[in-house]
DNA sequence: CAGTATCCTCTATGATACTG
DNA sequence: CAGTATCATAGAGGATACTG
C-alpha cells in the first residue's frame, strides 16, 4: 500500500464508504491508520481528518477506546496491540475490496469503470 | 466453526452486534452465510432468522444483489463467485473476532468474561 | 409466495458555538 | 488544546397491514 497522506483521507477521494464492510463507525477506521503512523494527539488527528468535526472524533476515539483498540499516551493516542491486530484485520479487508473493486462497481454501474484510489 | 442451526441467527444468542466490523447492513451477513448453505427462496431465509421482517429482508437482498454478491435463482437467490469471496473475508472477520473475544470484552467490562456464541 | 406500503423510533452524522 | 453542548437531518431498523 502507498503512503497516507492528508489527502488519502478526504473523503470525495477515498471512497471509503463504498467498502462492503465497515468498523463501528465512520472514522474509526480512519483513526486507527493514522495512529499507525505514531502517537497523535486530539488536534493533530483533526488536522488529518478535514471534514471530521470535534464530536465525530470524540466519538470514534471513545468507541476505539472502550473496545481496547486504542489508549490515551503522554502526547495524545497510541495504538494498543489488540489495536494493531484489528487494523492488521482491516487492511485485509481494504485488500480484498481492492481486488475486487472493478466487480462491485460493475455490478453496482456497469456503463462506468473505476478503481480504488487512496484506499 | 460449527454448522450453523436457525438458533445461530437469534439475536439474543448471536451477539454479532459486538463484531468491531459489520457489513453494509445488519441482516446482510446472516443472508450470505444461509446462501453458503445453497439456494433459499424469500420466505425460506425468513423462516431461518426469525426476527426479520420482510421489508429488512428485501432490503438486505437487494443491496447484496446491487453489488453482485448475491443473484435471482430459478429458487430463490444464489451467492455468485464474488459473494463466495465476500463469505470467506466475513469469515475471516469472525475468527479474528472469535480470538480476540476476550480480549474486547474486558475493555469494555473488566468484571465479566464470555465467550462468543455461535458467530 | 414474495414482496410493498406505512408509521414510528432511535441512532449516526454533521454543523457550529461554547468552555476549562 | 481538548474537548462538551446544542440543534438539526437522514437513514436504519422494527412492527404491521396490505397486495398481485
Amino acid at each position: 500500500m502507498h503512503p497516507t497522506t492528508p489527502l488519502t483521507f478526504d473523503e470525495e477521494l477515498c471512497p471509503s464508504s463504498m467498502l462492503p464492510v465497515r468498523m463501528q463507525n465512520k472514522w474509526a477506521p480512519f483513526v486507527l491508520r493514522l495512529l499507525d503512523h505514531g502517537d497523535q494527539s486530539f488536534n493533530a488527528l483533526r488536522l488529518k481528518l478535514p471534514r471530521i468535526g470535534p464530536k465525530e472524533l470524540t466519538r470514534a476515539l471513545r468507541s476505539l477506546e472502550r473496545d481496547g483498540f486504542i489508549t490515551p499516551s503522554p502526547t495524545g493516542y497510541r495504538l494498543t496491540p489488540l489495536g494493531r491486530s484489528l487494523l492488521a484485520l482491516l487492511l485485509d479487508v481494504y485488500a480484498w475490496t481492492t481486488e475486487h473493486w472493478d466487480e462491485i462497481v460493475d455490478a453496482r454501474d456497469p456503463d462506468s469503470a473505476q478503481s480504488p484510489s487512496g484506499l
